[in-house]
DNA sequence: GACCTGCTGCGGCGTG
């Protein structure tokens, strides 16, 4: 078969073409505008994924997940069939009554982006593209509800937004809606603003009365069904999963620099470690991922003085969610300008799809935290043809001697990286967690009803939110205690037909901006320097004036605090120590801690180890052994019993939170918990004796727990309903059960641990 | 010890 272009008839066979050498099957179905704007943007052949999502999304009937490599042309295999189906309408006459398109998206910054590029290929087939999110000028988004039609670029909160405001206007606007686009599906997974987005796009099919496929786009799902499960809840099975793996890629070179910590005072690792970067990414643009806001501040300064000293062109810029939006952008900015040489040191503000120009190189401070966000930023590299990613992970270790715990002399930051990496080139990823109830944003979304249609009646709720939304696991019981809960907080209040209504303070809690994220922010403080925010930092313990800050790669004194505005004023000066940032880390996952043990156990030495990494590596298998982790995982240790389960933090955590509900001080110490006044043996018993009881039920397991609130509405929440919710976010019972069984069967602890020499004394 | 994401309506002011 042979393809000849619409309206010309001339380039017959022009190379429209998959790349396994058979004629485009999906090219012809196009509209022949669409087939025009490809012609015109000079592609030779449509990309894999494109052309298995075509059929597909030109049906329009059923659910899509999109899985495919990052820049491999995902957005356009949605696009391009939608905009041909769209475009068939309107040459058939059918003037569209509302929104056609909702895409989505996770960040500001991505829908601009898209906005750009989707406005190119819309403009030539006539359709229209409206973006909103908080930055579009409400006069913007007028328009779009004075005539809504074609795309519409949203955020959730922005379609949250929506809901409360324009309640009575969700039908007009969505009556017409063919397609609901997710992009970044893998970012929602999960979280809290994940099961927001659910019910808002439930939402939408409950008030137009029908169903809309829904297409999601990711190019790091760990677990494809459960991906399809999360897009369509109960019904994944019926979600089309197309994953196009031949565009994952061209060539990567990967290395891992391992440093031993030196002792004071001679250059710390940080110095050392900023001394080799620079060395590496002057020239050209580069990234460098830091784990903390912190560490990116204080290797941006590193890096900075670097520079300067050194009369180099280079400019090193910090970048992160703590800083003002005009610096970041100014720093964005600066990235993609051709004339300038430009090294961000960054958080994962920069690990998501936002265009910031060609990067030549990455570099990873410290183990990664997830393998999801190194594939993340490893892509952020090689996005042009011919050039490979590059990625250098720099890991460092204390240096240890017969006094360190056990845990430190394992060198465990570079065996979890070692393990990310090859669970990375495995094209593994973290499967997302159950999340349980989610009951806080189901306060959210309860709030949210009752003020898009004026009240609500509690059965009504239930149905459209639990029994028939994605809220599945919330059962009636459940559902009225939650309601009660609310009562209490004034949050709802019931008039005399039963209708729920928002109480004063739901009222005041609907009707400010605020409510409209479903996840929970920080108070922040604002940093003011020469009249002008610089961005904002969370205090935990009060700043005094003349505290020395750097932040946004400068060095500040704090002149003055105003408690009541919240705002730190500042001036410049010339000492300065990184802030201390509040927060809450990830989870590292079963599937890491497990694959770190078969590493040890191994003998094999990854050819992408420097020199001083595979000594690292040397080392902490000598020590694995030496302390007899081969066969035992309880040790005594200065009167402690010390416990390595290896597996993820859930499991961890439910461990911790058993052994300290039966009385014992419990301590998590990296790899290992540490149980205080009880010998090894003793705890073998105590383990092997819990192995033998039957699971506790999570529900009465979490209630032992201190502090179980953590998301945006779980104070709201009365005992057993924050309990359920701590369980299913925070507890793997079965897990936990699974792993007793196999401790229960190792033999009984005999010998402390061997107390050897240093380790790492020769390097 | 560890990351990020998001936000309406309206009053006041200056300018064309």
């Amino acid at each position: 078969m042979t393809t000849s272009w619409p309206g010309s008839g001339s380039e017959p066979g022009s190379g429209f073409e998959p790349s396994d050498g058979s004629a485009s099957a999906a090219f012809h179905r196009f509209h022949p505008e669409v087939q025009r704007w490809i012609y015109d943007s000079g592609w030779e052949h449509l990309r894999d994924i494109q052309e298995l999502a075509a059929p597909g999304v030109l049906a329009g009937e059923r659910d899509l997940v999109l899985s495919a490599s990052t820049a491999s042309g995902k957005s356009e295999a949605a696009w391009l069939p939608i905009c041909s189906v769209l475009r068939r309408e309107l040459d058939a006459g059918r003037r569209p009554l509302g929104v056609q398109t909702v895409v989505v998206s996770p960040l500001k910054a991505l829908i601009n982006d898209q906005y750009q590029r989707l406005s190119d290929l819309c403009d030539r087939v006539g359709l229209p593209v409206h973006r909103w999110h908080g930055d579009v000028p409400g006069s913007r988004k007028a328009l779009v509800l004075r005539a809504p039609s074609g795309f519409l670029l949203i955020t959730p909160e922005s379609l949250e937004a929506l809901f409360v405001r324009q309640g009575t206007e969700i039908g007009r606007l969505f009556g017409d809606l063919r397609y609901v686009v997710i992009d970044e599906l893998h970012s929602f997974i999960g979280t809290a603003r994940g099961a927001q987005l659910q019910s808002l796009v439930h939402r939408i099919e409950l008030r137009i009365r029908r169903r809309v496929p829904r297409i999601a786009l990711s190019a790091t799902l760990g677990d494809l069904s459960a991906a399809a499960e999360f897009l369509r809840p109960g019904a994944g099975r019926e979600v089309e999963v197309v994953a196009a793996d031949s565009d994952a890629g061209g060539d990567v070179r990967l290395q891992v620099r391992g440093y031993l910590m030196a002792d004071p005072p001679a250059p710390t690792h940080a110095d050392r470690i900023a001394d080799d970067v620079f060395a590496t990414v002057h020239g050209g643009d580069n990234l460098v991922f830091a784990n903390s806001r912190a560490a990116v501040e204080e290797y941006a300064d590193l890096l900075a003085q670097r520079a300067a000293a050194a009369g180099n062109r280079t400019e090193f810029l910090a970048h992160h969610g703590s800083l003002a939006r005009e610096l970041r952008e100014d720093v964005e900015a600066r990235l993609r300008d051709p004339d300038r040489q430009v090294t961000a040191v960054c958080t994962s503000t920069l690990e998501l799809g936002i265009d910031v120009g060609s990067v030549d190189a990455i570099a990873q401070l410290g183990a990664p935290l997830t393998v999801t966000g190194l594939r993340q930023r490893l892509g952020r590299s090689g996005r042009r043809p011919g050039r490979p990613a590059v990625l250098r992970v720099y890991v460092w270790e204390s240096r240890t001697c017969e006094t360190s715990p056990p845990p430190d002399a394992l060198r465990g930051e570079l065996f979890q990286t070692v393990a990310m990496v090859e669970l990375l080139l495995a094209g593994w990823y973290e499967p997302p967690h159950a999340a349980g109830a989610q009951l806080s944003t189901l306060i959210q979304q309860i709030l949210s009803v009752t003020a898009e249609r004026g009240g609500e009646r509690a059965d009504r709720l239930h149905r459209d939110l639990c029994r028939n939304g994605p809220f599945t696991s919330v059962n009636r019981s459940v559902f009225a205690q939650l309601l009660r809960d609310l009562g209490r907080h004034d949050l709802l209040r019931q008039d005399a037909d039963g209708v729920l209504l928002p109480g004063g303070r739901g009222d005041r809690l609907v009707n400010h901006h605020s409510f409209y994220a479903a996840f929970r922010t920080s108070t922040d403080h604002r940093l003011v320097a020469g009249g002008r925010s610089i961005g904002t930092l969370p205090v935990q313990r009060p700043l005094l004036p003349g505290t020395l800050l750097i932040f946004g790669g400068r060095r500040w004194r704090v002149v003055n605090i105003d408690p009541e505005r919240r705002v730190i004023y500042l001036t410049p000066s010339d000492s300065g120590q990184p802030p201390s940032f509040a927060g809450n880390g990830g989870e590292t996952a079963d599937e890491v801690r497990m694959l770190m043990r078969d590493l040890y156990l191994s003998a094999e030495v990854p050819r992408y180890l420097d020199p001083v990494a595979r000594q690292l590596l040397a080392e902490g298998r000598k020590q694995f052994h030496r302390h007899g982790h081969a066969t035992q995982q309880l040790f005594d240790w200065r009167g402690e019993a010390l416990l390595f389960p290896w597996r993820g933090d859930r499991i961890m955590n439910t461990l911790l939170v058993v052994l300290a509900s039966h009385g014992w001080t419990v301590g998590q110490d990296g790899l290992c918990l540490t149980v205080h006044d009880l010998r090894a043996v003793d705890l073998w018993e105590v383990l092997a004796d819990l192995a033998r009881t039957p699971p506790p039920d999570p529900v009465d397991l979490a209630r032992t727990v201190r502090v179980q609130t953590r998301e945006k509405h779980d104070h709201y929440l009365g005992d057993d309903n924050l309990a359920l919710a701590y369980a299913g976010r925070s507890l793997d019972v079965p897990g936990t059960w699974d792993l007793l069984a196999d401790l229960a069967r190792l033999p009984p602890p005999v010998d402390p641990p061997s107390r050897g020499g240093s380790v790492g004394e020769d390097t």
